[in-house]
This record gives structure tokens, C-alpha cells and sequence, in this order.
RNA sequence: GCCACCGUGGCUUAGCGGUAUAGCACCUCAUUGGUAAUGAGGAGGUCGCGAGUUCAAUUCUCGCCGGUGGCUCCA
């Protein structure tokens, strides 16, 4: 039997029979209790029952890790299809991956409902106190075909993905098995710890005209204490939901009556939403914006100019006709498709709810005649547009139907695209800075080489997307480069955030366009005494006031900081002979610009705390005989802290001076020393 | 838009073929209280909307509207 030697991560060099596994590995080099899942043989990852012919690197993969997670997930996700296919024979598997958060897989089958996912985990679990052996089988392109006769869908994973002749392989445990590349647990007494969370559709291979299929939701952790804890982490999130926090915190409002999308915002919303603004606005004029207003309906001839109608009116409010015009036209007996051909081809015109700011801009800047002196132009307007989102996908603040970018669009010189670029991402880090988001990630969009779609010659294309790339690099936080996903009309910088379910919403971006000035023939008379074309450059640092406002509302679980903080103050009063003082109080703060609510009612003190603890204002201010006696006031946080005895002078300095300051975090209460 | 589920006073919620619980909030009275619920009383709902089945519908069926989770889409 011939030796071969194998190598450790530590580096020690090991010499065994050939045919010994890599488990046997492991086991001899870690111990029965190593703890590994999977491992990985010169690099690559596969199964522990891998056998060992020639020389090569062992390494274990814990469940503790990225890839050991995904493996445990994926073999998860096996085992959800054998409970399923046990419970429902017709039901049959298309594909199940591992995903961030856990597993999925999609089953053509009959409609199910929440109420049988119990009973499928319950024989998940089942079937993983049965500690079966997970089997990997090579079989040839005839065996896989025969194995799955009767899965229409896995046979056109074969046909598609599988090259002729090279055969793949199937995992097996009991008597289920499913095509797979592995590598996965070697048995399933490893899943028992799984939960499903939740079920509903996709379509196949994500095609919306192919079959619709019911997808099953789970998670799966290495242990007891960690499924808890997952599902612990899961519930807190739900806790900071925006949807649910703007209800608690009365922020804002959507009636069904006014329309799906559509946000009210409601005097406490009004007030977060207003300082964001003031916020950025105070930065615009610092970067030399100028500030705009335009009307939120335009004519179609603009955005047939602009080309935004009718190419992408499935996602516009549809066109406002002019009441005689649609009179006339319906006693000649046009028909809807008349009307919607004869606007399309601009035979009758009318107005349309703007879906976005930018053709009105460009008006402005085509308004006079521009020198290169003039340039950048940069326009900003808080500029509140409408589209018509797919009903299924509104949600709560972060989809919506109408909604105010904090948008600008910079007119300038081929020359000056790196520095407004880099111009406008700085505003973004200094405002996610300040607010303390740090969990955002940079996504620069290039074109793909290989598309004709894009507009421009290559070379401006060459040096804009240089100027993205070297913005991006200058932020000094994680980016990546995604080839394919500039707009046609030039590339772009994208700033995504997670919320608190794990969904990346994109939120600010800088596009820089060659298109529109085409479109619109802009001009401007350059040095040389010619007249050349400027490029623009669209950014919105927040995105939308709504989104970004959903966003932070789960960053800070509600507890803004005190700049943001709809009521900064509550006071409450021990009991009703102090309502002067209260008066008084919050009479100062006001005047001192910070807002504040008084409570002088006649609950109990600790009653009174209870029921404005929930609307978390930055400071609850407790008045009593002895902050009457020292004219001074007890403060309360939100952590429940507590100090008393601050006089009222220093404490409304301080507290404006947070304000001012935009402090990330109310910090005045620094509790007594006992 | 598609699939599944859900829709009871401002909020959270019980219930079910015979028009409905409870808590918080609200109002009144008493209480004047030092940091997470003082006591008593009161008012408030055509059970999302429309149609059907039935002697009878909040409850069953269908349609619509809205919400939730996904899918698809996102200039």
C-alpha cells in the first residue's frame, strides 16, 4: 500500500495510507471532537468522506465559519426537500440553496399555507434524529437522467448545466437523493437544530413567464443555544421595524384612502424629516449649490424630449388629458388604445406627474446662455417625484409611490467630472458620518463592454468611470465594481444599506450622464470661443427623505439623536402644584429652540415615566419641591439613568450645545455617584 | 403585477352561523404622588368594502380594497 503525505495548516506535514479519508484526517489531527463539517483538500471545498489518494493540504471547515454555515445550510435545505417530498409524493424539488440567512428551496407542488410548515419541521427534525449517512454518488449522464425522470426541472438543470459526457453527482441520504455538487454534512443528526420561517413563491429560474413554485423559507444553526439566539436576534429585529416604530412614535401615516405609497407625515415624522433636510441643505450651500424649485407636473413633450415617455410610462402615473380634449375625443369614439397611441406618438399632449427632477432642471439651465465661467452649475432642489411602483412591492417608507429626492444636478465641463464626483460622495460620508452609519457599502455600476446599449463615444466612458472608480477609492470604505450595472447614459456610484431584516435598499447615488444634455442640446461657450456640450451629473446623497428616513429609523431603533428627536424634552411634573415651574421650563427651552411637551397631569410619577418613555424623548426633565427649592432640574434617560440637582442655566446650555453640535447620542445624564 | 397568508373601537387583542371580549389610550370623579401601571366610574365598534348562500353572516363563498412575506420590476 503505497504512503502519502499530507499537509496541516499548521504546516506539519503528516504521512498515511492512501485511501484514509479526510475525516480520519482530521479526527487524528484535531481529536473525535474537532467539531469540522466539511473540509477543504488543496483549496477545494468537499465532504469529509472524501478519500485520500495523493499528496495534498487538509484543512478542517468548522461549522463556526462563513463556508462551514453554508455547507450546514444547503444540507438543510436537502433535508427540507426529503421532509417535504415524504409529506406531499407529488411535490417535486427544483432548487435549494444556502443563502445569508439560511436556506430556501423551491418545490413545484399545490399551494400550501403557513399552518403546514409545523408539521414538515417536525419531520425534518425527524428525519435528523435518524442520523442518516449524507452519500455522495458519481453517476453518468444516463444515470442522471434516469434517476430524475420524473422532475422535469432537475432534468433541465442536467440538459443546461451539465456537460455531455461528464456525468455529475447525486447526494444521497435513506432513500431521498437530489442532484448536487456538494460538499455537505456527512449525516443529518447535524440539522437538527432548523426552523422554518416562512413560505411563499418564486418563479422558475426567476422567469416570471415560467411556473410559479411554492418556496419554504428556514434557518439552521450548529446548536440549541444558537437557533435560539437566532431567532432571539430576529424577533428583536422586528422590535425597530419602521413600519411598526413610525406607528409606535407617530411619525407617519398611510391611509388607504389617500393611496398606497403615498406618505403622511405626521407633525412628530415632519419634524425628523425637516432637520435631515436643514441638515444636507446647510452642506449644499457650503459646496456652492444653488437652490431650485420646480412644479411636480410637466408636459409630455418634456419627457418625450428627455425620453422617459412613453418608454417607461408602466412606471408612471398615468398622463393628466385636458377635460375637453378627452370630451372630444370620446364623443368621435377614440378608444383607450386610440388615446394611449395618439399620446404616444404625441398627437395630443398632456401633463404627467413628474417621475423624476432632472428634465426640469436641465430647462432651467437651458434658460440662458452658459459660459464656461458659469460651470459647475449645480441645482439642487428637495424635489418630490411620483412613480408607479408595482403594488406588491410598496412597503411601509422604503417603497413608495411619491416620494422627495434630495436631488442636484450638476452641469459641468468634461474636465470637472472627478472633482464634483468626488464632490458629491464626500457630502455622503460627511452626513453618514455624522449620523453613524457605518454598515454601507459603495457599489460602482460600469458598462459592459460587450453591450451596444450605452450611449457616448468609449473614451469619455473610459475617463468617467475612472473618476467613479477613484472617488469611490478615495472614501476608504468597502466597494465593489459591477460590470453590466451602469444606466445607459453613463456610470454611476450607488450607496446601499441593510435594514434590520437583512434587505439592502439602495439609498444615495451619482450618475454621470452623457444623454440628457444630448437630448436637450445643451451648450455652453467654452474658453476657446466654441460652443461644447456639458455633461451632467445627478446625485441624490439620501436618495429619498422617505427611505432614508425608514432606514435611520431602524439605525437608531427610534432613539434619535437629540437634534432629531421629534419632542427633545418631556417634562413631567411630581404632581400638580409644580405646573408653574413646568411652565416656566419648558417657556425657556422654547425660546432657547428645543422642543419640548409638558405633562403636569395627575398620574403618578413612575405612570407618568411608563407612558412617555414610549415616544423616547432624548431627556425626560422631572420637577418636584426640590428642583423648585434649587431652581434646577432631575433628568431621566433613555437607559433609565438618572441625575438631579443640574441648574436650569447650564442645563439649557448643554443641552443646546448637543443640539448645535448634532451629538450622535444624548449624553448629559451622567448618573451619581452613589 | 404574481403566489401564500392576514384585515375586529386610536393601538394591541379574544371570539364565533344568532350583531362582540379584554387591556392600553381617551373622558369624569376622588387621589397631590420623587423615577417602568393610584382607585372608581364612563364613553367609544354597521367586526376593511360589496355581492352571494342562509330564517339568520363579523363568522361560510366570491369579487374588490388594504397590509405582511417572497417573486418579478426598479430610469
Amino acid at each position: 500500500m503505497s504512503l502519502i503525505h499530507v499537509t496541516l495548516p499548521d504546516g506539519t506535514v503528516n504521512e498515511y495510507a492512501a485511501g484514509i479519508t479526510c475525516a480520519e484526517v482530521i479526527t487524528d489531527a484535531l481529536g473525535r471532537k474537532h467539531g469540522c463539517l466539511a473540509a477543504r483538500v488543496n483549496g477545494e471545498e468537499c465532504d469529509l468522506s472524501r478519500i485520500l489518494d495523493t499528496d495534498c493540504s487538509v484543512e478542517g471547515i468548522l461549522t463556526e465559519s462563513n463556508e462551514g454555515m453554508y455547507i450546514l445550510r444547503h444540507s438543510a435545505a436537502h433535508l427540507l426537500a426529503q421532509a417535504v417530498t415524504s409529506i406531499y409524493p407529488d411535490a417535486k424539488p427544483t432548487i435549494g440553496p444556502p443563502i445569508d440567512r439560511g436556506f430556501y428551496y423551491d418545490f413545484a407542488m399545490e399551494p400550501i399555507s403557513e399552518s403546514d410548515l409545523k408539521p414538515i419541521q417536525k419531520k425534518m427534525q425527524e428525519l435528523a434524529r435518524k442520523n442518516f449517512t449524507v452519500e455522495r454518488i458519481e453517476l453518468s449522464d444516463e444515470e442522471l437522467q434516469s434517476h430524475f425522470i420524473h422532475n422535469p426541472y432537475k432534468l433541465e438543470i442536467i440538459n443546461d448545466k451539465i456537460e455531455e459526457g461528464s456525468g455529475s453527482t447525486i447526494y444521497k441520504q435513506d432513500d431521498w437523493y437530489d442532484l448536487c455538487l456538494g460538499p455537505h454534512v456527512p449525516n443529518t443528526s447535524r440539522l437538527m437544530n432548523v426552523k422554518l420561517t416562512s413560505i411563499s413563491s418564486a418563479y422558475w429560474r426567476g422567469d416570471q413567464d415560467r411556473e410559479q413554485l411554492v418556496r419554504i423559507y428556514g434557518i439552521v444553526e450548529p446548536s440549541k443555544e444558537a437557533l435560539r439566539a437566532t431567532i432571539t436576534r430576529l424577533e428583536e429585529a422586528k422590535k425597530r421595524d419602521h413600519r411598526k416604530l413610525g406607528k409606535d412614535l407617530q411619525l407617519f401615516h398611510i391611509d388607504e384612502e389617500v393611496g398606497q405609497g403615498l406618505i403622511l407625515w405626521t407633525p412628530r415624522g415632519a419634524i425628523v424629516r425637516q432637520e435631515l433636510q436643514d441638515f444636507i441643505s446647510s452642506h449644499l450651500r457650503r459646496q456652492g449649490y444653488s437652490q431650485v424649485f420646480t412644479p411636480h407636473v410637466g408636459k409630455l413633450d418634456l419627457y418625450r424630449t428627455s425620453g422617459h415617455f412613453p418608454y417607461y410610462q408602466d412606471s408612471q402615473y398615468p398622463p393628466l388629458v385636458e377635460r375637453e380634449l378627452m370630451k372630444k375625443l370620446a364623443d368621435e369614439g377614440c378608444t383607450c388604445g386610440d388615446l394611449s397611441n395618439m399620446m404616444k406618438t404625441g398627437d395630443i399632449d398632456g401633463y404627467m406627474l413628474k417621475p423624476m427632477n432632472c428634465p426640469h432642471h436641465v430647462k432651467i439651465y437651458a434658460s440662458q446662455m452658459r459660459s464656461y465661467r458659469d460651470l459647475p452649475l449645480r441645482l439642487a432642489e428637495f424635489g418630490t417625484v411620483y412613480r408607479w411602483e408595482q403594488s406588491g412591492e410598496i412597503s411601509g417608507l422604503t417603497r413608495v409611490r411619491g416620494f422627495t429626492q434630495d436631488d442636484a444636478h450638476l452641469f459641468v465641463t468634461e474636465d470637472q467630472i472627478g472633482d464634483e464626483v468626488l464632490g458629491c460622495i464626500e457630502l455622503v460620508q460627511i452626513i453618514f458620518e455624522k449620523l453613524g452609519m457605518e454598515d454601507y457599502r459603495v457599489r460602482v455600476g460600469l458598462r459592459d463592454l460587450d453591450s451596444d446599449k450605452y450611449v457616448g463615444e468609449p473614451e469619455r466612458w473610459d475617463k468617467a468611470e475612472d473618476a467613479c472608480r477613484a472617488a469611490a477609492q478615495s472614501l476608504g470604505v468597502q466597494w465593489s465594481e459591477e460590470q453590466g450595472e451602469a444606466a445607459f447614459y453613463g456610470p454611476k456610484i450607488d450607496f446601499v444599506v441593510k435594514d434590520v431584516l437583512g434587505r439592502e435598499w439602495q439609498l444615495g447615488t451619482v450618475q454621470v450622464d452623457y444623454n440628457l444634455p444630448e437630448r436637450f442640446g445643451l451648450e455652453y461657450k467654452g474658453s476657446d470661443g466654441e460652443i461644447h456640450r456639458p455633461v451632467m451629473i445627478h446625485r441624490a446623497p439620501f436618495g429619498s427623505m422617505e427611505r432614508f428616513c425608514g432606514v435611520l429609523i431602524e439605525h437608531f431603533a427610534g432613539k434619535f439623536p437629540t437634534w432629531l428627536t421629534p419632542t427633545q424634552c418631556h417634562i413631567i411634573t411630581i404632581s400638580q402644584k409644580h405646573s408653574a415651574y413646568a411652565e416656566e421650563v419648558a417657556q425657556l427651552l422654547r425660546e432657547n429652540d428645543i422642543r419640548v411637551a409638558v405633562d403636569d397631569g395627575d398620574d403618578t410619577i413612575g405612570k407618568k415615566i411608563r407612558t412617555h418613555r414610549k415616544m423616547q424623548p432624548a431627556y425626560m426633565v422631572i420637577l418636584g419641591d426640590g428642583e423648585i427649592d434649587s431652581r434646577s432640574v432631575s433628568l431621566r434617560a433613555r437607559n433609565g439613568d438618572q441625575v438631579s440637582g443640574i441648574p436650569l442655566e447650564s442645563f439649557i446650555a448643554d443641552l443646546r450645545k448637543e443640539i448645535l453640535d448634532k451629538v450622535t447620542q444624548p449624553s448629559l445624564v451622567v448618573p451619581n455617584d452613589e
